[in-house]
DNA sequence: GTCTATACACCGATAGAC
DNA sequence: GTCTATCGGTGTATAGAC
C-alpha cells in the first residue's frame, strides 16, 4: 500500500519537526524521532535512505510551506510599488521569523554534510520566481536589484533572530527599508 | 611555567583553526586536533575545559582580529559621511568574506550548543562600539540606524557567503547599499 | 601539571533474524 | 516492515604514569 507508506513518511517528518522547533534543528537525533513514532531507530531507514534524506524533506516541505504562505496571502494586490514591496518583504519576514528552525533549514547551511536535492530544492525555485514575477510587475527586473532586495531583508531576518528573538526591533525597519530601496529605483 | 601553558593553548587553536578552514566548523574534532598537535584527544581537556572552550577562544581570536583589522585600517579617515559608510562596511564585508569558518563562528550560531562566554564576547563589543563611535563622528547615533546597517551589512555578507562564495555579486551591491542609507538619513 | 590509556554514553548507519 | 545486535565515530570523564 503506497498510502500506507506516504503516511508513515508525513508522522515520521512531522515527528523531526518537532524535535527540531524544541531542541534546535542540528540536535535533531534518529532515536528521538522514532520514539515519537512508536519506532526504533533502525526502522527509519525503511522510509529514508538516511538522516540527510529527512533533511532534504524537511527543505522541501519548509519552502512549500512558504510559497503557500506567499500565495495564499496574494488575494488583495498592493496599488503602489512601495506598498509592493514593503508587503511582500513583511510577508516574507513574519513566515520565517516565526519558525527558528525552519528558517534555519531554508536559509542558512546549519547542517554540516547537507545539500538539498534538486528535488527538495524545488519548491525555493518555484517560490522565488513567484517573488521575481511579482517584483517584476512593478519594474523591478534587474537582476542586481533583485539580489539587493533578498539581501536586505535576509539581513533583517537575521538580525532579528539573532539579537532580538520574539521581539520586533527589526521588524519595525522593513518599512523604512523598503522605502529606502524604492527610492533608490525611482518608485 | 605560564608561557609554556599559553604557547600550548595558541597550539590547539591554530590546529583547530586549520581544521576549521579546510573541513568546516562544524566538522572539527577533538581528535583531528590533537593529532595537529602531537597529543591525544583527551589531553586536550588539560588545556580547555571542553570542546565548546575551544570555540569560545576561536570566537575570541575572530573579533579581536576583526578589531584589530579595522582600526589597523583606520590610518586614512574619510572625508565624507557617504565614503566613510562605504568604506566602513567594504572593509566589515572583506574581513568577513575571507573566512567562512570564522564568519559562521562570528555571526552565526553554527555549533549547536555554543553560547559565547562573557569574556569571548567582550571582543565583539569593543568592535561594535568601535562601529558606533566612528558612525557617531558623522552624526549616526540612533540606535535604529544603526541597527539598520548592520543588518544591511549582514545581509550582503551572508548573500555573498551562500549564493556566490570567492565571488563579488554582492559585494558590488555594498557601495549602492551604503548611499542608499547615505540618503535615507540626509546625508 | 601534562599526558596517556581506558571506558562510557551517545550518535548515524548496517546486517540479518523474524 | 520492524526488530535486535553491532560497528565505527563522537565528546568527555576518570585513573594513573611520568
Amino acid at each position: 500500500m503506497a498510502e500506507r507508506r506516504t503516511a508513515t513518511r508525513r508522522e515520521i517528518l512531522d515527528a523531526a519537526w518537532q524535535v527540531a522547533r524544541e531542541q534546535g534543528l542540528a540536535l535533531v537525533t534518529l532515536r528521538e524521532v522514532a520514539a515519537l513514532v512508536g519506532m526504533r531507530a533502525p526502522s527509519l531507514y525503511t522510509h529514508f535512505d538516511s538522516k540527510n534524506a529527512i533533511y532534504d524533506a524537511m527543505f522541501e516541505d519548509a519552502w512549500s510551506e512558504c510559497q503557500r504562505y506567499l500565495l495564499a496571502a496574494d488575494v488583495r494586490a498592493p496599488r503602489t510599488a512601495r506598498s509592493a514591496l514593503r508587503r511582500y518583504a513583511l510577508l516574507f519576514f513574519d513566515f520565517c521569523v516565526s519558525d527558528l528552525a525552519r528558517f534555519q533549514l531554508m536559509n542558512q547551511r546549519i547542517i554540516p554534510g547537507f545539500e538539498p536535492s534538486p528535488q527538495a530544492y524545488e519548491p525555493a525555485v518555484t517560490t522565488l520566481e513567484l517573488l521575481r514575477d511579482r517584483l517584476a510587475r512593478w519594474g523591478i527586473e534587474r537582476q542586481q536589484d533583485i539580489d539587493l532586495y533578498v539581501a536586505i531583508i535576509g539581513g533583517l531576518i537575521d538580525a532579528q533572530l539573532a539579537n532580538d528573538p520574539g521581539g520586533r526591533r527589526w521588524r519595525r525597519l522593513v518599512p523604512r527599508a523598503m522605502d529606502m530601496l524604492a527610492q533608490d529605483l525611482g518608485l
